[in-house]
DNA sequence: TAGATTGTTAATCGATTAACAATC
DNA sequence: TAGATTGTTAATCGATTAACAATC
């Protein structure tokens, strides 16, 4: 049944199985069983079948889903039939990597506007384009930018969001370490790459304590002392 | 009950709050109630009390969390007792934004290797450390680097893996755009800018499509035919 | 027809949340 | 003691998974 509401976690797998459909139509191959997709995206078949099942019934049983056109279908879902430009604000490492990623443009999702508060950047270009001045944002025709990206440091980054709300973006990814606030209607994500390697260690080091705890439920380096 | 398994969900907040008691202690806040600190971590309050009983019982009812106590017992968890090496495989505009990050040093996680394939890039320097070739990777003794960070192009970020996990690497942070595969007893996390865009795109775009909803249920444009 | 594979059901599991007794 | 706030319970919700009838 092709319900209304795609659950929250199924809407984040399809990135991943657009992803792999890609690299699929790529190789040439023409269908793809839910047991395929799903080694290749990394989870299990059952998971795919119930993720697919939410946007229509789209597969043929006994052969499998059309690459192509489950492709088109992803990607109609998340909204990629056109282009949306994006706002970098905050040209430091970061920002500036982002804007030399040759993987937006590529993916539909064109850097169109960069800014910065900073006098001796304004002015000067990355990735071909000129770095104007945070206070130009707001000179932005509503439409012209479907998200923005903010790697600017901490304590910018919620008066840059509120600019940003204010110009009419709807969406922003936040790099800044930082929990901003946005209005209900504005959708917020986050990326926070300390974050990212806080959790790994957690996990790194768990992993360790539970090869060294002992079936009695002792750990090992009690023994050691 | 400070229960020994923490869930996942859990885990994933532990930074946030340890971030945002971080800023408390800076301000110079003594005790925080779960009330603030959901508030300023952008969660519920019941979720924060979930969250924390399951490390212990480290609040006083009728006045909250010390804030540097939760602090040191949160870092505890995540293992930042001990700063943590990492390593960053591919030196293009993503690898070197990360390599000059300074907000991993000041976390404790301090990068102390860099490494790419690229001839022409083996040798000079970026942050302070001289580009290693790919091939030195395995010279590496094994304690010395406690997370790898992969940033090379997709086709070759499974090999970099590989390579890692055969130098004792057992944390990988992935930002090449594609799924890759490792032992069990090695924790991956990645983070894929395209997905995150995507992503953003779907709700944003069904933000707007749930605005045009009427109450009755019909969508706005069907009455512009 | 026989084999393959989907779409869906239903059981299970984990996460969220409100409510409140415990207690500082 | 009175007010505040935790820690825990229990209800609810959403996600995962195995199993299998439907059907190509």
């Amino acid at each position: 049944m092709s319900g209304r509401r795609i659950p929250d976690a199924t809407v984040e797998r399809l990135p991943v199985y657009l992803r792999v459909l890609h690299d699929l139509a790529t190789t040439g191959q023409g269908t793809v069983s839910s047991e395929q997709l799903a080694e290749m995206a990394g989870v299990n078949a059952a998971k795919v079948r119930k993720d697919l099942s939410h946007l229509g019934t789209y597969g043929t049983r006994g052969v499998g889903y059309d690459v192509d056109f489950l492709s088109f279908e992803i990607a109609s879902r998340l909204g990629l039939a056109s282009e949306t430009a994006v706002a970098i604000v905050g040209m430091g490492n970061l920002g500036r990597a982002l804007a030399n990623h040759a993987g937006f443009r590529d993916r539909g999702f064109p850097v169109s506007n960069l800014y910065d508060n900073d006098e001796s950047k304004v002015g000067t270009e990355v990735a071909g384009h000129v770095i104007q001045h945070l206070d130009e944002l707001g000179a932005v025709a509503k439409a012209d930018i479907g998200i923005g990206v903010i790697t600017t440091p901490p304590e910018v980054a919620q008066d840059v969001a509120d600019r940003l709300v204010q110009a009419g973006v709807r969406a922003i990814l936040n790099f800044a370490p930082i929990v901003i606030a946005v209005p209900a209607h504005v959708t917020l994500r986050k990326v926070d790459l300390t974050h990212e390697l806080q959790v790994l260690n957690f996990y790194q080091q768990r992993e360790g304590a539970d090869a060294a705890t002992q079936p009695d439920g002792s750990a090992a380096w009690l023994r050691e002392i």
